[in-house]
DNA sequence: CCCAAAATCCAACGTCTGATGGATATTGCG
DNA sequence: CGCAATATCCATCAGACGTTGGATTTTGGG
């Protein structure tokens, strides 16, 4: 048979050391077709044709569509989760140091949070469509994103407690900064001027936690 | 024939007057659904099925899938834009008696902002699938939502500018809050005990924008 | 009353979707 | 080498999808 239309990945081939394990290249590829444009607006021939593959060979790794669907959000939660945890953590050791401290470690924990959204841009499509589709991650959602953002209000909490910074509702001045930096990475995605959108932007991260956490009277 | 099965609306039945036109009633079954499941995840029978018409009754109406989804858009669109116009106007005639009834102008600005997102849920999600797929609505984005928040954020500069309140990136903040308003509208669509959600938030906004804009020094 | 226009439903078309069975090729191990 | 296990592709299925043509019924004006 003519199979002249490049044989770079002739039909059985499992095990190959140089490149990477397909079901990663499956997931990365279909994390970010999710995150662009959503679960039903992409095929599965779509996915299997973004890394090279046949649909079967996606169905073979991956199973069900639901099935990849879930297997993203737990890599992308995942990522979020092992970066802002360490931060969180360390955030954590800041506030013991007294106010001028913790405070730099709130501004050092807002950095990373969007060093890590800025670097991932796909995460933020698929953490927007959590959202607007609560039902179908319920369950990604109790193992990996709400224990996180548990522990980030928690700090504020305790924050709160040793007299260091005051706002009644941490948990709702967590979600309007963690919304507002969301807001800038799609504008980042559909917008040009990248450079000085994220100087402005971050500026305007310190700024909001300097003014929405003043030094309690 | 038998047609026993709920003949309400039998074949054929123009210009009824004491129901609602059978257009409108179509877009707004069709808003709800879009803005709750998405584009794709939306299928013309079950919009059909959401009004209790036939699937060629919607296409004879609204022609296709795409022109129904606009036809959304551009009626949920249109009602933000007539209800916050308003409120925008009264805004910018508070902020020339001074810094004191400039910020009660803004508050009250939030507060109608508010009231309509939480009378009308779709419209956030409607709002962010139209960021999550830039590309589907810059059309309608062009003709509604942008010449909107231009027009909140002129007002922001024109205070700026006459001194009562200060902030250098006025677009930024105004996306802020905006966005906080969009995910507590989430927020209130998929969990229980809305009433003190509610007040919460509210307290919260109106915090946010006396912090957000302390009186200039 | 009659007739054109409008509105509704039924049945169907072609296409695309997710998913599968089976054939074939590659690997790693004994 | 030989063989089991794995991986990949091709062809295909059943169903859902958006869309349409045509028949039927109601409306409103002359």
């Amino acid at each position: 048979m003519e199979r002249m239309t490049t044989p770079r990945r002739g039909p059985g081939r499992p095990r190959r050391a140089d490149q990477r394990a397909t079901p990663d290249v499956i997931i990365e590829a279909a994390a970010g077709l999710f995150a662009r444009r959503g679960f039903d607006a992409v095929g599965m021939r779509e996915v299997a044709a973004a890394c090279g593959v046949d649909v079967a060979t996606v169905h073979h790794h991956m199973g069900t569509k639901a099935a990849l669907y879930e297997c993203c959000f737990a890599r992308v939660f995942a990522a979020e989760s092992e970066a802002l945890t360490r931060a969180v953590a360390t955030a954590r050791e800041g506030l013991a140091a007294g106010p001028g401290p913790a405070m730099a470690a709130l501004h050092e924990l807002v950095d990373v949070f969007i060093d890590f959204l800025e670097d991932r841009p796909e995460v933020t499509g698929l953490w927007l469509r959590r959202w607007l589709e609560p039902d179908r991650h319920a369950e990604l959602d109790q193992r990996y994103s709400e224990p996180l953002y548990r522990a980030v209000e928690q700090v504020l909490a305790e924050a709160d407690a040793a007299g260091v910074l005051s706002e009644p509702q941490p948990h709702l001045a967590v979600r309007s900064l963690v919304w507002s930096v969301h807001a800038h990475v799609v504008g980042l995605l559909s917008g040009a001027n990248g450079a000085r959108q994220r100087r402005e932007f971050r500026a305007f991260a310190h700024r909001w936690l300097d003014r929405m956490y003043p030094p309690p009277a």
